[in-house]
DNA sequence: GCGCAGGGGGTCG
DNA sequence: CGACCCCCTGCG
């Protein structure tokens, strides 16, 4: 039977609401008691935090030093990285300091490379629906709380007709993906012992994957967090804030350098939030 | 309320 | 460099 684990002593290095709402992963749902409940790793975990306790119920304490503690990369000290990013400028350290508790998990590199895909040139309401809905035709159901739930599917799952997704021009980038994975075009089970540029070149071979995805792909499902993604909201604040012509991506490296995927983190939600509202 | 543009975490051809 | 599926949102 599961149970609860719960983590003390690290609420400014852990915030449930910073770490899911900042752009990184899609299958969340904020509970009317303020807490989290995700679908990741085929389990369902609730994520609360509770003055400085951070609650993850519906685990184990085995299963919690297996799985979750790498999901969330607990290892990593995040005190020196914010240290480091907030000396580099003010801009950087209100952003650092708006997005505290951010972690950059570490997700299935399938479950990261199909919602990415996903994302492109799209809406987070709408990317959520279309993962919901391929999770729950071709996922495995898990029951929490009097709920049903869906595991992410793996590539062999998904075939047939897509169109009940209602991911449009975007069902022939998922097949693309699924093939290439399947027949070893792009051998996953290899690719994490390749360099940042290596691994990109591989995902750059499936079709729907661009730049911008392959580096959300590079950071949120490898964890090479010099990798700097730049969208829309980054680029415009990269060449708003930094009054810079330059390549945003050659500008973080050489101001952000190893630490560029955490920057890009702060950036984004603190830009997100603070402009629609 | 409802109908209609506008535009969206880019990518492809 | 323009088109792109299909919504989701906001304005009239």
């Amino acid at each position: 039977m599961k149970n609860k684990v719960i983590l003390s002593g690290k609420s400014e290095e852990f915030n449930p609401k910073h770490i899911f709402e900042c752009g990184q992963c899609f299958r969340f749902e904020k509970e009317n008691d303020g807490s989290y409940t995700i679908i990741a790793k085929n389990r369902v975990l609730n994520v609360l935090k509770k003055g400085d306790e951070i609650h993850f119920n519906n685990t184990t304490d085995e299963e919690f030093s297996d799985i979750w503690e790498d999901y969330f990369d607990l290892k990593t000290d995040y005190s020196k990285i914010k240290e480091t990013l907030s000396k580099k400028d003010d801009y950087m350290k209100n952003a650092v300091a708006f997005g505290n508790g951010i972690r950059i998990l570490k997700q299935d590199l399938w479950e990261t490379i199909v919602s990415f895909i996903i994302s492109a040139n799209n809406n987070i309401p709408r990317i959520q629906g279309i993962i919901e809905r391929l999770c729950e035709k071709f996922g495995k159901p898990l029951e929490y709380n009097g709920k049903t739930y869906f595991s992410f599917p793996d590539a062999e799952k998904i075939q047939g007709d897509l169109s009940f997704l209602r991911a449009g021009y975007r069902d022939s980038y998922i097949k693309d993906a699924c093939g290439k994975v399947l027949s070893g075009e792009v051998d996953l089970n290899n690719i994490r012992t390749l360099s940042t540029e290596e691994a990109r070149k591989n995902l750059l071979k499936i079709c729907g994957i661009g730049p911008k995805v392959c580096d959300c792909i590079l950071l949120f499902g490898l964890s090479k967090c010099e990798v700097f993604p730049v969208d829309v909201w980054v680029r415009r604040s990269v060449s708003a804030l930094y009054e810079t012509e330059e390549d945003p991506r050659q500008f973080a490296n050489n101001k952000f350098c190893d630490l560029a995927g955490y920057a890009q983190q702060y950036l984004f939600y603190y830009m997100r939030e603070t402009n629609s509202k």
